[in-house]
DNA sequence: AATGAATGAGCCTTCATTCAT
DNA sequence: CATGAATGAAGGCTCATTCAT
């Protein structure tokens, strides 16, 4: 008997759950007691899987990293120019937030839990976001091939600032507005 | 008799140790019987004057909008014009995120690890927020006086934006070169 | 209304269930569970009273201490000589171990299950056995007056010996002949 | 194809890693992961060879009795009179509890944490003393052959319980004197 | 002979809160 | 205004053991 194509490992679904779980009530708000008992999985079987709850957690933002990035990719992808790929970022930005219901970046939102810089959380958090950072400096590299690097790099950073300025008043006050605003100043930028 | 001057009411020590432990740990990682330990009360004497955690949290936060906002100022009244007033804000943020090692700022944290946007805490954040978006907003009419209405919201709003996604990656990387890059900007919007 | 003159505290009911448990059943092998639940207390009020099971088995061993000299020191303080006190020790040794079904010393069972000997509990034990050993030392010179300290110490420290092998073995073999030729032994040491 | 000689069978090694931290840690404080995990081997590996935890310490007790009556004969083997092997055990008591880092034995640490006399582990702790009582009986009625029976077994079981209270002190307190002590006493009985 | 996922009771401890004094 | 004992659910984690492969 194998197991059935469709079904999940324990593992696999405790992760899905914590998922779910860590985003919509946050990491430190989530207790492994509501995980197992959703995903159906006993106390033993979940410290088989991971030797602490830490480790969940990374495992978590390592799925969620590129969970996020393949909908941002797939979003940004069919895109012609670079330009048009940076402003898709921001369109992405709006309806990723308004598909999540407002509650914005897990990486953030971990992060805010998180002050230990040491933490191992932390680590995946500014891998996640420097890979997002990357994105933008390569598309700002090829649009303005012919600027500087250091003009470059200017714009480039802005760009990430105005994503993450908005993203996080997105969820602040799920008022879109301030990603018309926002659209405005990177087509400035442009 | 009365009470020296410069002793603190028993709540108000409440809020002062509550005010350090939220904002180094965390909101949700701080228990009551921590605060009232290092603050030296009792559990009733706590439950007697707040009825319950939440209403700790909304007073820590009331409190530290009045705190924060005076640091502001007093940071950047000494300027003479709105423009140099603005960049003063920004100067303020490089200097508050050195002095707070980089933890970042209490409201946003406070928003990151409670996803209900209804809860109480919420309001306090958001109110926050707004009272630093329109110290923006009448930053900028003094000193875009002759632009329109429409164009200094623009550039309002994006400055706020910039302010926020500085912070909060400050607070990810501890890299204050974001500041430069979002100082030239905001000096490139004035 | 005062507390009725013969009721515990709840500090005091979890020390005397713990007391029994810990002597019963080995101090490791004792859950916090089973004793609160004994004592008809809730998990908070023990925490309340004991921050934590070390601080219990402190307690414990402390109270031990003292209620076990009171046994031994109403059983000798009847006889007249140093003599008939140092005998009366041994037969003190028998009649505990039969009343106590032959579990053993609560200080050595304890020691034997907790290897760092820096830990706090082995503190309370080695004063515990301490004691006792000076004891042996009081009634030694009392009645081997005439001879040198060093006569005296090497006798003392003989009987203390002995009462501790003699203890160890009739909780092993539940077999009070090793109790007779210790005394036999004892009688020709004095 | 057949092993390497050198090499240990799973079993053999589980016993092994079980045996260093069953004396190290004590029995109820080590757990069975602990010991399959350092051994290198899996729970089903663990369970084909042993059907409880309590089969893993008689196996451990049976290795032990074997090994440590195998350096007590070599040590005391090269003696060539009863009496001078009799002073040996004690001499070897002295080197063991050094070289133990003063632990104890592991005999007595298991009876002490083993409350029930039914357990079969406390069968495997009285074999193993019992033993060692026949051997000081079996010097002992070589030594003073001409003495009776009955003063003969006075005369070892004082050895036993002058070998086991000074062993249990040793542990207590890390202090040689008692052996000093104990070997004079040891030397005028003989 | 060996694997390792799965179980669920139990470990020690902290949580926010209530209440009689 | 203050005290601190009492509550019981929940925190993260380990336990010895089973079983299908």
């Amino acid at each position: 008997m194998t197991k059935p194509q469709n079904s999940l490992s324990k593992r696999d679904e405790i992760i899905e759950v914590a998922s779910k779980l860590f985003y919509e009530q946050g990491y430190h708000c989530t207790g492994i007691q509501q995980i197992i008992q959703e995903a159906g999985a006993a106390k033993g079987t979940f410290y088989s899987h991971f030797k602490s709850k830490e480790e969940l957690g990374i495992a978590w933002l390592k799925a969620r990293h590129a969970t996020w990035n393949h909908w941002l990719l797939q979003f940004i992808n069919p895109k012609k120019t670079p330009k048009s790929k940076i402003v898709g970022i921001f369109d992405f930005l709006g309806q990723w937030m308004q598909d999540a219901n407002f509650r914005g970046c897990a990486f953030l939102n971990t992060m805010c839990e998180t002050p230990d810089c040491e933490n191992a959380l932390r680590l995946e958090i500014s891998n996640h976001k420097r890979e997002l950072f990357e994105l933008f400096r390569a598309l700002t590299a090829e649009h303005h091939a012919t600027k500087t690097k250091i003009e470059q790099e200017q714009i480039a950073t802005t760009l990430f600032i105005l994503f993450e300025g908005t993203l996080i008043q997105l969820q602040n006050f799920q008022d879109l507005s301030f990603l018309q605003v926002a659209k405005k100043q990177v087509t400035a930028l442009l």
